[in-house]
DNA sequence: CATTTTTTTGCATTTTTATTCAAAGGTTCT
DNA sequence: AGAACCTTTGAATAAAAATGCAAAAAAATG
């Protein structure tokens, strides 16, 4: 986009999608929101005009639904991540017919530290086997409820943490569905 | 109902609301249902004959709803109870501008890591608003007693992080917090 | 039982949401 | 810059979901 372009956008409050995005998620948790009809006037309200269609796309990819609220109406949630893990775990079951060895749901890192999510309330036996595994590389964790954090040696890069913990924790592959 | 409407109803495998509700329920987890049309087939293959208009109804006081899935498709899911309730708190709560008493007393930064010290016994209810909130650039928290460690993405500036926590935890007002 | 009241359901229709298709605009090459 | 490509969007439309209303079924009552 030239300088020129941008500076328009700029003056005309035209956003960009991403702003867009984040604005919708602000308006739905704040407000209750029924319709996306209704969600169009709350972003004209904030000189952002869209058409419905759009609106449609943007809450698919934000993930965003509508349930029935108390008074017999409707609003727009956003669920929780783990629920969709939950809920797709559950249906994995049931398909293969067994619990799922499978208790790591994410890996993230950031500089020295790898964030690990798990299926709530198993964080605390995937600590318990990380350390048992006495990897130089991995010099503490701490399990939460749902999360393990295992502080890094200063030296181990991303690729190599990575590595390590898909060794470590073979299941980590096998649940296919991302939320 | 008579004796005899029983057993013949019991006969057809025709299912009073009840089962019918439960029945759905144990479809929704067990497969992938993406519209209402659907289930209404997957209802008759067990002998069970509604309209989309019951399914409608039903749905709507089960609270199933349907969410972008990872194929470009839906799925319906039952989002958990707890949500609904936090999401509802949530909302009410920035409309009544109500804030709870304060938890937070202070939050500092050490490069990725957000340590965020609380009243006594309240990390670990404030790490679950956290976890709640499902902000990308936070990638995890463990709560002790009094302090909540959160873990940021590598490329999240303090600043950026303080005004989202701001955002996040508006009882903390002494950050000069935008409510 | 017969009768009244309440609940549940289907039909028809409206309302809401998703998608197709084409076009506009941006990006990335050479 | 020009060409090939990708992304985003709106208009129109298709698809899906919600609902008003009346009838049927069930439950409650005398």
């Amino acid at each position: 986009m030239s300088k020129f372009a941008k500076y328009f956008k700029n003056l005309l409050a035209v956003k960009t999608k991403e702003e867009r995005l984040q604005l919708i998620v602000s308006i739905i948790t704040e407000q209750c929101i029924s319709n996306q009809r209704q969600l169009m006037d709350e972003l004209a309200k904030e000189g952002l005009e869209v058409t419905q269609a759009t609106l449609s796309r943007d809450l698919k990819s934000l993930k965003v639904t509508k349930i029935a609220n108390d008074n017999g109406g409707y609003v727009f949630i956003i669920p929780n991540i783990n629920d969709l893990h939950d809920t797709l775990l559950k249906k994995r079951q049931r398909r293969m017919g067994s619990a799922p060895t499978n208790r790591v749901l994410s890996i993230a890192f950031s500089r020295n530290i790898a964030i690990i999510k798990t299926r709530n309330g198993h964080a605390t036996a995937l600590a318990y086997d990380i350390d048992m595994s006495n990897q130089p590389e991995i010099l503490g964790t701490i399990p939460g409820a749902d999360t393990v954090i295992a502080v890094l040696r200063e030296d181990v890069t991303h690729e190599q943490a990575q590595e390590l913990f898909s060794q470590l924790l073979p299941q980590h592959k096998c649940l296919g569905a991302r939320v």
